[in-house]
DNA sequence: TGACGATACTCCGATAGACGGTATATAACG
DNA sequence: CGTTATATACCGTCTATCGGAGTATCGTCA
């Protein structure tokens, strides 16, 4: 099972090819800030990704003489990503299930 | 952030204290046969859980010669198991947006 | 009777993903 | 001129899970 952080990577580069730092960005916005991931986890994770196919490297550009790599997720990787959410949110319902059949309503 | 088999051990728990082969099969029916605990990943979580004090150890029971050790989910394990359910909806409705503005609709 | 599967817990080594931090470099801001 | 933002690279550590072996009882079925 994909974890939390590939998963927001995963989400973040969905829309368009987005370079390392961006995806750092915006999945600090798409988990609302309660995920900041540290350089060695992204960048990890990216060579992963790219190793099993759900990303590729989409090109390079030098813009104010830093590297920009761009990745863009493949159709593999969008399955991968459709995959988790179907198991996520029966994993959501199973819990649910769960919790509203206790005796005293801890469920809201 | 939780993981899932942690997930659905706290979710087979929720409804009525249960004992670790309990818990083993229902993780495998809640997860409809994708999640099958190792005995290792089970009693090292059970450990863990009661560590941290998401389940209490509720009772112990002699049957047909064997032991069998109740787990009780404490509030606060409902609390994490409901914050992590939060959380995962919260993900996928990011990881839906993103998938939905994609040029070439793959989003399903 | 004896093998096998289900029940039930214990223990251990290996692995993978994430954490935490450092390093390197440029540009912008005050 | 120091700090923050941008951008990638690298490294050791940690932890949950994986995978499997071990111990033991009981029921089934040939």
């Amino acid at each position: 099972m994909i974890r939390e952080p590939t998963f927001l990577i995963l989400s973040a580069v969905a829309p368009r090819p987005s370079h390392g730092y961006g995806i750092l960005k915006s999945v600090e916005v798409l988990s609302d800030g309660r995920v900041r991931l540290r350089p060695g986890t992204l960048y990890a994770a990216l060579d992963r990704l790219v190793a099993e196919g759900s990303l590729v490297i989409d090109s390079e550009q030098v813009v104010d003489g830093r590297l920009r790599r761009y990745y863009r997720i493949t159709d593999e990787g969008v399955a991968v990503l459709n995959e988790s959410i179907k198991r996520l949110e029966s994993n959501i319902a199973a819990a649910k299930v769960q919790l509203s059949s206790r005796p005293g309503i801890e469920f809201a």
